[in-house]
RNA sequence: GCGAGUAUAGUCUAGCCUGGUAGGACGCGGGCUUCCCAAGCCUGAAAGUCGGGUUCAAAUCCCGGUACUCGCACCA
């Protein structure tokens, strides 16, 4: 399916939509409907329950404002701080300090827009395409600031990335829950970031969605379960030779000289991916990242790439960061308050494996990737635990005694689970609405089930989204049914 | 942010050149019919991105704004 599809069907059926489209619209921001906001909710639910299934993890909720201080000390205030020139002429940006370095003039790193005028003007520096003048250098930040109290006199910050709310609550919460390493603290919240030009749907956005868990952990002492993932086969790009291939965690650590604790934990998010949410493993892959593209603060750098049709092949849904103690140091500096704590008898600050996810480009992923079109039919094949309803209760025909008693039955079942129903159009109608929502099973109510004389008296059928298989079920037993169908396998037996 | 293109019901579209009653399909609502996969019949609601100009008259011609798409650039 290509994007204008997946988009124009997510407008369709209350995925998700543009904010404020009565209006126009705005770019890089959008509103979930009633389904996407179901899934959305259903995929959070899952990420949480997974990824704070080790000892001693742990989800927090955290303000998605910051005040200037902490967003200077991570860095984010000068380095998320772009100065930007423009060409007159034929219209195209540049980073002033990309620019200069690439002419071979050295530009400091804090330099501000002055300095940088300054230089282009004395060394009399053109535009590299059209030798036309730059007009004046501007400062571009990334972070939307935002100013508090009456007189708005106190800066913060829309947070850039949730990873910060973190870092920030780690020093309580670890003295809270008895200073012990590993200690996982999770987060999902919003972030912002004031993109020049967001694009391909909920892939770049301005308001995103971030999933995140951020692991502490002593390096010399930290012991992760290899025996766990030891067969499992998983795709990498490793930087050293930029081939994809099918390697176990064993060979990750002994041939690429990944740790241990990193490599366990590729298979944990692979794991996720591929036995939970249902990604194809040719679909799933990890890439590293080195050289330029490497952030600077991170030791390792892997992106979680999934192959997605709509955005032209594999493109990152998430990435697992080695981030060595940089953050920690950074805060402890910045607030003056000494964040290292005791591990093994000595003095340390923490390190920070980070497994970070953006939830939106997961649900646009998740709608590509499941998106089944025939010329017959069109289904969303969602695992029933992320599908927004888990089934719709139907009446066969418009028939009053028919709808009674389904009415009956979404009554029984809406007070525990995502139950929809429908008795608008034919059967086959509905049928067809309910899979292109991913619903994964129908609860349909006939005249065997309310005819006293029938064997199948107080039965239902159950017709399933993926082949359209019907099976004949005792309506006490749906419940136990539905049950059945919520329950992830959440670690390899 | 620059350049190019595009803008008609929920969606896809006809009409625009050559100004004069906005038409269709799918979808949606109501009704009839129908014993399991978007069937059929009747019926209904629903549209020219916004602002200005030219004109007796603008969806149509002109100017401007906005949004989207693509390219450039940006993406710690």
């Amino acid at each position: 399916m290509n994007s204008e599809d997946l988009f124009a069907l997510a407008k369709k059926r209350g995925f998700f939509a543009p904010a404020a489209e009565i209006y126009g619209g705005i770019s890089g921001i959008y509103d979930y409907g009633h389904i996407g906001a179901l899934i959305k909710r259903k995929f959070e639910n899952l990420w949480i329950l997974y990824f704070t299934l080790p000892n001693n993890f742990h989800f927090l909720d955290c303000s998605t404002i910051l005040p200037e201080k902490p967003l200077v000390a991570s860095g984010h205030a000068s380095l998320f701080n772009d100065i930007l020139v423009g060409c007159q002429k034929c219209g195209i940006y540049y980073r002033a300090d990309v620019l200069l370095n690439d002419l071979g003039i050295k530009v400091s790193e804090g330099a501000n827009t002055e300095e940088i005028n300054k230089i282009i003007r004395e060394k009399k520096i053109k535009c590299p395409k059209c030798k036309s003048y730059l007009s004046e250098a501007k400062a571009f930040n990334m972070m939307f600031d935002i100013y508090l109290g009456p007189e708005h006199l106190e800066k913060g910050y829309l947070r850039p990335e949730t990873a910060q709310s973190i870092y920030l609550n780690f020093y309580r919460e670890f003295n809270i829950l008895r200073k012990k390493l590993p200690l996982g603290l999770a987060t999902i919240g919003k972030a912002y970031r004031n993109e020049i030009s967001p694009r391909q749907g909920l892939y770049r956005m301005r308001e995103l969605v971030q999933a995140e868990l951020q692991i502490f952990f002593d390096p010399e002492t930290w012991k992760v379960n290899l025996e766990l993932f030891k067969d499992m086969l998983i795709n990498v790009v490793m930087y050293e030779n930029g081939e994809q291939e099918r390697i176990t965690i064993n060979e990750m650590i002994n041939k690429y000289n990944i740790p241990e604790f990193y490599a366990y934990h590729v298979a944990f998010v692979d794991y996720f991916y591929e036995n939970i949410i249902g990604v194809p493993s040719e679909k799933l892959r990890f890439f590293e990242k080195g050289g330029d593209s490497k952030a600077f603060y991170n030791k390792i750098h892997m992106d979680v790439e999934v192959d997605v049709e709509s955005w032209g092949g594999f493109k990152e849904i998430g990435g697992i960061h080695y981030r060595g103690d940089y953050d920690l140091t950074a805060h402890s500096k910045g607030s003056k308050q000494d964040l290292s704590i005791e591990s093994n008898g000595k003095k340390i600050i923490p390190n920070v494996l980070e497994l970070s996810f953006g939830v939106d480009r997961n649900i646009w992923m998740l709608m590509d990737i499941f998106f089944n079109k025939n010329d017959e039919r069109t289904f969303l094949k969602l695992k029933p635990y992320i599908a927004p309803y888990i089934a719709a209760v139907l009446p066969l025909q418009n028939d009053e005694a028919l709808e009674k008693k389904a009415s009956s039955i979404y009554n029984l079942l809406k007070v525990k689970f995502n139950i929809e129903t429908d008795t608008s159009g034919s059967i086959g109608r509905r049928y067809a609405r309910m899979d292109e929502i991913g619903v994964p099973f129908c609860i349909t109510v006939d005249y065997e089930t309310i005819n006293k004389e029938s064997n199948n008296y107080d039965t239902v059928t159950i017709r399933f989204r993926d082949d359209k298989k019907q099976i004949r079920l005792p309506i006490i037993e749906l419940e136990k049914f539905i049950l059945a169908q919520l329950e992830p396998n959440l670690l390899p037996k």
